[in-house]
DNA sequence: ATATTGCTTATCGGATCCAATATGCCAAAC
DNA sequence: GTTTGGCATATTGGATCCGATAAGCAATAT
């Protein structure tokens, strides 16, 4: 037999659909911080009924990406300046030691996609993509440690905070430092230094906590 | 105005209810690893419809507690060895971490709470009791950091692994230990040692991570 | 005896319907 | 003018119902 068999067991249901559409719209921004997701509203643009849409917001509250009061509906949640720099003080903890683990595990494959990624980033001219590339870069990086667990836990930190990252890459010279910091990080890891590729890692998002917190600051001014 | 206030619009929803007693029961043990859900079953112990169970099961598979295929059902999930592992690992990152920057901001009712747990975890005669008691007396020093994310992260890690834990409390001497070690982790509190009491409850971890690799390499030979 | 087919039942995902609560507005009472 | 009570509407949470799929079993054909 020669078929190119797809699992069809393996297909989204409907409220899988809704809920990674609204998770994207949320971790992009589209969706703003506050905003009410109504189920009907949400059940008319996909064409479904209210039932998956609540399995989804179920799911999306689960990950704290939105809060749910009873018969008041789901809102957009969004994150305190406390809980940001918190959030940020994670990440400094657990990203370089995947980083760590990453290193004697990368191909030369994986570098060179890493590498590829990290060009794109430098190239690019969209800020809209900036935020994608930039996780693209760090997540093959990561994805060689094979470490699920940690990457999963990392996944769902960077989706709470990504909506403010993008604000920031927009707004600063952050873009250039993050690039030129990307690139030491990448020849840490290609010289096979995880020590150097972890450090490196810690302060590059110890550099985009601080001008985070710097601009909240401004804005709040 | 002198009344008791409960504020009923975070009273609990018939999906939030079987969601929390499933959770606990997958995390007590009471449900078997790769044991099936069926959702009349569930929604007849719960004298509900199957709606909230489904919205219960949806969140138990984001939380990564069961397992969904598609018109196939839900089933408890387990871990692997090496998935054990690395989750071990993960708290020995995170936990010590937790402990050191609470450790500056315990007071004195937190310490004595924390040494009354300890006690209880101590006396406690009942293998049963002794996860909950566990778990009470290490909240109660995490709980202090006042680290909404991280303690977050590490209760949603904590439930995955703890039935594991329990097993291995009951079988092997890794009760006393644990007993020992805790009371160290708390004279470190009790002293305003963060590095020590860290360093202690890094030991602690990987102490348990061991133990529990051990029983299992006896149990699959 | 074994493999294939068709049927029956169990179970799931989703749609529709109903009850409970929230919200906004307006009139009436003070 | 402010407050209170009584609607009407919007929205949610849950129950019931229906179509689709999975899984087991019996009947048939080879």
């Amino acid at each position: 037999m020669k078929l190119t068999a797809v699992d069809i067991s393996k297909m989204a249901s409907a409220s899988t659909i809704v809920f990674q559409e609204l998770r994207n719209a949320i971790i992009k921004g589209d969706l703003a911080v506050g905003e009410p997701l109504r189920q009907d509203e949400i059940a008319k643009l996909f064409n479904v009924s209210r039932i998956p849409v609540r399995e989804a917001l179920s799911r999306l509250e689960e990950q704290g990406l939105v809060r749910t009061q009873r018969y008041r509906g789901a809102v957009v949640s969004g994150l305190s300046a406390e809980e940001a720099a918190e959030i940020f003080d994670f990440r400094m903890l657990v990203e370089p030691e995947i980083v760590r683990r990453a290193v004697p595990m990368m191909s030369a494959d994986i570098l060179g996609k890493a590498r590829g990624h990290c060009q794109a980033f430098s190239e690019s001219r969209d800020p809209m993509a900036w935020a994608e590339l930039n996780r693209d870069f760090h997540s093959e990086l990561y994805n060689a440690s094979e470490l699920k667990f940690h990457l999963e836990v990392v996944n769902n930190t960077m989706n709470r905070i990504e909506r403010y990252l993008r604000a920031q890459l927009v707004l600063s010279d952050g873009m250039e430092r993050a690039n030129v910091e990307h690139f030491a990080i990448l020849e840490a890891c290609e010289a096979g230094d995880a020590e150097e590729a972890a450090a490196l890692t810690a302060a590059h998002i110890e550099g985009v906590k601080r001008s985070f917190l710097e601009h909240l600051s401004l804005l709040q001014s």
